[in-house]
DNA sequence: TTAATTTGTAACAAAATTGTAACATTTAAA
DNA sequence: TTTAAATGTTACAATTTTGTTACAAATTAA
């Protein structure tokens, strides 16, 4: 993942939190706390998509955004705006005046990040990358396929979709109660045991030979990527 | 304002003006004049945050940083490198090497402080990370892991447990009683002597050769960290 | 349709963990 | 000092947890 994100908003302590997140995942960040000073910044960070809080202390969402699409440099910059609650009826409103999605507060990164991706790979395909990667590992949720160490490894559905719950968040443990409800459809019912089953055949896929062990038991808590 | 600062830096005159001025500011401050203490006291410390000078009597700046580095209890501690005029080329190199933040001396301590609060809120909300932390041990309750030193430690699934109930209080005695309720499941019934069991497990574990005692025993009332 | 792949479970093997008893050592009190 | 109580230590059998394999049912591809 990368590309540059604006944000303009003027609770910090939102802007700390996602400005963090978004940097973990490989975003370059900037940010202001007012709609004047975030004009004038915007210009200078020539960002891939701008993060817009309603509500601002001296501009409101709405004008700034008609204020950018007015410049021509910006015609196309893909815009997602943070809406408090109880602002909702606003909503239409706000997609009018240019703004390709909205977001409610209080939201989680998840769905921030979820939005950000689809409206960046809408207008900037390049900046989006759904590749998860760990260790010599690289998983390819587009194209469905799993490489280690540059080799292709080919798995089953659930394999696949084993190593991608891992790889969301590898080192961390999962009990298999966890596993279950990630991995499997919700409805479904399998028995605990079967996860085990599971994680033998995704380890000898993925354990090539002369490559360390990759995943992790551990004993009355469950796996995790190591 | 509060949190433990750590300063490596060899000008015992700057380290008197900021360690006064950061307690005066409700910080707790330690420090050594030169890398190797340096890193010894930093485990003992186990600060929120690190001054590092770049010119030491014995070590770089840099170097220490890379050890830092290596060790798994201090990957996200957040460095804040202090560097003389003239050294500025080496800038960026010192921001490869991991480190979050630099400053050039002379600096204003106003100009440290607002560095040190920016630095501290990005990692903040990487500090709720679910860590235990006591001396020089840390627990991992995410990864279920702890290391001693920076060293892992194999616990079994009840030395785990126990170790994590007495990091949630180290120092307070817990009796038997006490223990049994809290790190054994709620309807099973063991003898309280197995605790001594278990207690001998955890310290032969925890207690890595040339370390000193981490487990209290309290006569006729329990068991303590100490 | 047939063939191939995938899936869940049972059954057994292997390994790790656990509780307790028995004995040793330390500590505090008499 | 002697004695009793508390704790340390060790060994071991029972239990729990996980690894592994085989196989039939279900699903998908050919």
């Amino acid at each position: 993942m990368n590309g540059k994100i604006f944000i303009i908003e003027d609770e910090p302590s939102i802007i700390q939190l996602v400005q963090h997140n978004l940097e973990k995942n490989g975003f370059l960040v900037s940010s202001s706390l007012n709609g004047n000073d975030g004009l004038k910044e915007l210009k200078k960070f020539q960002p891939d998509l701008l993060l817009l809080d309603w509500m601002l202390p001296d501009l409101s969402g709405i004008e700034i955004c008609k204020n950018i699409r007015k410049d021509n440099s910006f015609k196309n910059l893909p815009v997602i705006m943070l809406t408090a609650k109880g602002e909702e009826e606003d909503k239409i409103k706000g997609l009018d005046s240019g703004v390709d999605d909205y977001l409610t507060k209080p939201f989680s990164f998840n769905e921030l990040m979820a939005r950000i991706k689809a409206v960046l790979r809408r207008s900037n395909p390049n900046t989006v990358s759904d590749n998860l990667k760990f260790d010599d590992l690289m998983l390819d949720r587009i194209e469905k396929r799993v490489f280690r160490d540059g080799q292709e490894i080919k798995l089953g559905p659930t394999e696949f979709r084993l190593l991608e719950f891992f790889l969301t968040n590898p080192k961390r443990v999962y009990s298999r109660d966890q596993i279950l409800e990630s991995v499997w459809p919700n409805n479904i019912n399998v028995e605990s045991r079967t996860i085990d089953v599971h994680i033998r055949r995704l380890r000898q896929s993925v354990n090539l030979k002369n490559k360390k062990e990759l995943i992790r038991t551990v004993r009355s808590s469950g796996y995790s990527l190591i």
